[in-house]
DNA sequence: TCTTAATAACGCATATATGAGTTTATTTTT
DNA sequence: AAAAATAAACTCATATATGCGTTATTAAGA
């Protein structure tokens, strides 16, 4: 995890991430809170400053009441 | 990463995985020379022993030639 | 059976994700 | 403008994914 279309990847996840949490109107805070992240986790995810895992994508998705899948539909 | 839940997904992921990659007819060695990744890895992932990332999950995908998303329709 | 292919199961070093904070900056609301 | 809410930007310790080997096991074919 160190070329640029890594790091453009993990990017474009954050964004449809933040996206998909706007859609619902749900913080940061409501998210980590209901997925029971930290929400320093969430930002980064979001900042696309980290290259997350396939059980923190599930967490989220369960948060956010749609399907793992939707959040690698960019 | 350390509950039961989380453990049953990326099995199930895993086992994803090893089915789409059969269905290719691909061996582990060549999904791991074709995504570039050591099949150590790609071994670890099917079996279920690592909660692996967005990026490696991208890589897969493109070496499989199918949408990251379809890893995650089980 | 014997040989080869394929996968599993290890070890080990390094990079990085996670979890849990605190502080700063930005955006929104009144 | 001021206050409140939200998000960004850090720090630090710990757990674990990755990368690269090697060895053992299992499966399949000749």
């Amino acid at each position: 995890m160190n070329n640029v279309k890594d790091i453009n990847y993990i990017k474009e996840f954050g964004s449809n991430l933040k996206k998909l949490r706007l859609n619902k109107n749900f913080t940061q805070e409501i998210l980590a809170y209901s997925s029971d992240l930290p929400i320093s986790q969430i930002g980064r995810i979001e900042r696309g400053e980290i290259n997350t895992t396939i059980s923190t994508v599930k967490a989220i998705a369960k948060a956010l009441e749609i399907e793992p899948k939707e959040l690698f539909d960019f």
